[in-house]
RNA sequence: GGGCACGUAGAUCAGCGGAAGAUCGCUGCUUUCGCAAAGCAGAGGUCGGGGGUUCAAAUCCCCCCGUGUCCA
């Protein structure tokens, strides 16, 4: 990056001067007279004991005087945004404030909701998760105090010299630093294609923000001006609080009383990681992440089980439930949502920690009963036991060890080796933005007019083609809804020909049609949207809206939608809850959405700009992810449910018609489906039901109502079938062993063995059956031969101590080329097609007299 | 989303190529006024489902389903 890019006017202004760091060679900007560029490595901590600024503020305290000295300079506030990024589908977590603008305003396909803005966003940094407590300043979850500006070129905010001379303004005026002791080290930002200088502003040793301009785009080796330029800056609200202070570690300034209390109890690691942990899940678990093991439910439960595994060495201490709320209270002040819902929130951490004592306890005795195996064949635990038991079991290594009576040591590079097993993985193939093979459409169309919100009962208009490319054409205007929100897309016709899908391009609405579109620009056509098609769509969107309201209001507030779709022939939603749904509750879902139908409560639609939205009704808004944009689209279904949606929905809830619920199952741990029809769909669906039911009922002969007592009835007598033919064959076969027993041809004694051979017409299993009740005597060996479908089969079998099976039928097999083998107890073999079986059951006899006698 | 482990009697599990087992629970009998307990006898299994390899599969291989767990 070209240094001309860092020089500033700001800092000429000021009298700054540029300087080479000593240690890491990076340019940096002073006022002072340093020769390092005061950011760690290079500079040690120079503010423990010694502020940064004129006097200690709290965490509270100091958000507010980031925020209003923003808001005074002409930046509008905005509500944090969820720490579950869900509008991405490339990161699981919100993990810098610019996260809640991509990529749609940063890509400048959508206006920012504010422009300039500042934000208070509570971020999550797992990578960092060994670090918390260690290291004195990581936290699992802190909060990136920011302010953006997006530049268009009709349209400067401001750029790279206002927001540093913002910066430096509060630094040295609003909190009191002295300007010489703060450094603006160069830098280049880069990432997502995009890159840009950055400054990174740093005080005796602690960096306490960044600056990010984002101005260009990677096009090969060359850089492009960015269309839209950003100032994306961080300000860590932690080390503010903590510079302000001057504490030993951060957690003793940001987390004040409440890590005193722990520290009671704990050593500071575990004290900072208890109340970080804490601080995190309450976020998480506010947002509606459910603790499971996978995607972002993973990273609840490993915070939950870690605090636990802490809580667990130290009896006196507090609960983990009692831990979050005290965590909670404070937060609560300036996010008063992770204050509500205490009790279910509880509900989810018991079950979580039911479900890890579960798991540790079966895991007991799969350790204890390793240990007797390993002690009987004089073996050893070894290292590597204890990685297989946590990678597959979730044991900790050292609760492994607790249980064992002679451990073996836990390697210190523990989970470095258990990244290791992970080392070999398939790609997690995340960064999915599809563009499906649509087409560019050029600059300098005119975007289309979507006129399916004013009116979603229209099916007809008329409209200009715009532009057209094969089968795909874009209008002035359409009432035709592309694939979006989990509603699939519109049919219907344009002139004569088929639209066969619609979908959204950016600021165009793309009708894919049948065939090649044979109209020109500015053509009129005739636009007409399948009706039945339609209505079925707005029935089963409205439907999941009245699915989640019921389903929050029954399960709990911690139930958010993980994903839903609505076809013509059904509908589903996915939702965060802890456990399988039982029948009450599906039965009180059924009634409850079913109420709100015939309540015939009005649906609005209607747009509302966010902040207002917000704060009327709160995150609560954001069931299918974040939506972009200063206006929010806000369908209400009155007094029951209020979502941000762009999907076309009824006008009253009675249009719905009847909901029946088709089916529930857990599609992942802590994800829970339910798929049902509204409409026509629910009575069609209903009928299909039904007609099955009297068509199994007639088939079984019963009337419908004894249909579940028929199938008991049918299956008992397909049970006691198979028992009796099972007791019959054993009684045949019983009568055979005792004709055989009594058959001085069948039966001779060498000694002290009794031989018993015979030919019968039985299968290798009958052969076996017959075997074992000839030979419940000791010192009997049994010679069984039988043929079926040509083949003959040998059986042997022997308790006589002195005759081994396996030696009879490797003598007989050579005479009709018989496969097979076995013990000393029993053996089998299987001849050639049409090869002489008697000669072997005589071989086999006389290989047993021999080995009887000898 | 990926790796690993697991799925055998009502429950907990053993068996890991050659004749399906143990413990607890259950049923009956003996003993007892009764209970607990003990002894004896017995019932209870498509070894998660489907393919394949093999003379032979609970056991080896592949696919699917379910559960647990670790990692992103």
């Amino acid at each position: 990056m070209d240094s001309a890019e860092y020089d500033l006017p700001f800092f000429h202004r000021e009298g700054f001067h540029r300087r080479t760091c000593v240690v890491c060679g990076h340019a940096f900007w002073t006022l002072g007279d340093h020769d390092r560029c005061q950011e760690a490595p290079c500079q040690d901590y120079g503010f423990i004991g010694r502020p940064i600024f004129h006097r200690p503020y709290a965490l509270a305290e100091m958000r507010e005087t980031f925020l209003g000295f923003f808001e005074r300079r002409g930046h509008t506030r905005l509500r944090r945004y969820p720490t579950v990024a869900r509008w991405r589908n490339d990161v699981f977590f919100t993990q810098a404030s610019i996260y809640d603008f991509q990529p749609w305003v940063t890509s400048g396909a959508v206006p920012p909701p504010a422009n300039p803005l500042t934000i208070s966003q509570p971020v999550l940094r797992f990578i960092d998760l060994e670090e918390v407590g260690r290291s004195g300043r990581h936290f699992t979850l802190f909060e990136m105090m920011a302010h953006h500006a997006f530049n268009r070129p009709d349209h400067e905010v401001y750029f790279k010299d206002r927001t540093t001379e913002l910066c430096h303004e509060l630094l040295v005026h609003e909190l009191g630093a002295d300007p010489k002791l703060i450094t603006y080290k160069e830098e280049v930002w880069e990432g997502g294609g995009n890159l840009g200088p950055s400054l990174s502003v740093s005080a005796r040793g602690l960096e306490v923000a960044t600056l990010v301009f984002m101005e260009y785009v990677r096009d090969g080796d060359r850089l492009k001006p960015m269309p839209l330029t950003v100032v994306d800056t961080g300000y860590g609200l932690e080390r503010f609080v903590w510079a302000s202070q001057g504490t030993k570690s951060a957690y003793e300034a940001v987390f004040a009383s409440e890590y005193e209390e722990l520290r009671r109890t704990f050593p500071p690691r575990e004290a900072a990681i208890l109340i970080d942990h804490a601080r995190a899940l309450n976020f998480l678990l506010t947002d509606g992440v459910v603790p499971s093991n996978s995607k972002e439910g993973y990273f609840a439960r490993l915070l939950l089980r870690r605090s636990q595994r802490i809580l667990a060495k130290a009896p006196e201490a507090p609960t983990l439930t009692a831990i979050l709320d005290r965590a909670a209270r404070e937060i609560a002040q300036h996010f008063p949502e992770v204050g509500a819902h205490r009790d279910d929130l509880h509900e989810v951490v018991q079950a979580e920690i039911e479900r890890y004592d579960e798991a540790i306890g079966r895991a007991r005795q799969t350790i204890h009963r390793a240990e007797e195996r390993a002690s009987a064949t004089g073996t050893a635990i070894t290292e590597e036991n204890l990685l297989e038991w946590y990678d597959s079991l979730g044991v900790p290594p050292e609760v492994a060890v607790e249980e064992l009576a002679h451990p073996p040591r836990i390697p210190d590079d523990f989970y470095a080796r258990v990244a290791a097993r992970h080392e070999n993985e398939g790609p997690t193939s995340d960064y999915a933005e599809k563009t499906e093979g649509l087409p560019e459409v050029p600059v300098g169309i005119p975007s289309t007019e979507v006129l399916y919100y004013l009116d979603p009962y229209t099916v007809a208009f008329d409209a200009h083609v715009v532009w057209s490319e094969g089968p795909f054409v874009a209008l002035d205007r359409t009432f035709f809804y592309p694939t979006g929100g989990g509603q699939v897309t519109d049919r219907g016709h344009l002139g004569d020909l088929e639209v066969v899908e619609v979908e959204r391009q950016g600021p165009y609405v793309l009708h894919r049609l049948e065939r090649a579109a044979p109209w020109r620009v500015g053509d009129r056509v005739r636009g007409r949207v399948d009706p039945v098609r339609r209505t079925q769509l707005m029935q089963h969107h409205t439907a999941t809206h009245l699915m989640n309201g019921a389903l929050r209001e029954i399960l709990g507030p911690h139930v958010w939608q993980a994903g839903a779709y609505k076809s013509p022939e059904a509908a589903r939603i996915d939702v965060t809850h802890y456990r399988p749904l039982s029948k009450e509750e599906l039965r009180r879902i059924d009634r409850r959405v079913n109420q709100i139908v015939r309540e015939d409560r009005p649906v609005k639609s209607y747009f509302e700009s966010r902040v207002e939205a917000e704060r009327r009704f709160g995150f609560r808004l954001y069931q299918g992810g974040a939506v972009p944009g200063r206006e929010l689209r806000i369908v209400e279904v009155e007094g029951f449910d209020v979502e941000a949606c762009g999907g076309t929905h009824c006008t009253h809830t009675s249009e719905v018609g009847a909901i029946a619920i088709l089916g529930v199952e857990r599609i992942q741990d802590g994800v829970v489906r339910l798929s049902y029809a509204s409409g026509e769909r629910a009575l069609e669906i209903r009928e299909e039901h039904e007609e099955i039911l009297r068509e199994a009922a007639r088939r079984l002969g019963v009337p419908v109502a004894r249909l579940p007592d028929g199938i008991d009835r049918l299956l008992g007598e397909i049970e006691e079938g198979r028992k009796r033919r099972k007791d019959r064959l054993k009684e045949d076969l019983g009568v055979t062993a005792e004709r055989l027993l009594h058959d001085p041809a069948s039966t001779e004694t060498v000694g002290s063995v009794t031989i018993i051979a015979a030919r019968l017409d039985l299968d290798r299993a009958e052969l076996m059956e017959l075997s074992r009740l000839l030979s419940k005597e000791a010192g009997r060996v049994v010679l069984l031969a039988g043929e079926r479908e040509g083949r003959g089969t040998l059986f042997i079998g022997s308790t006589a101590p002195g005759v081994s099976a396996q030696s009879v039928i490797d003598a007989a097999k050579p005479l009709f080329g018989g496969k097979g083998g076995g013990n000393v107890a029993a053996a089998t073999a299987v001849g050639e097609p049409g090869a002489p079986l008697l000669a072997a059951l005589e071989a086999a006899r006389t290989h047993a007299r021999g080995a009887a006698g000898a």
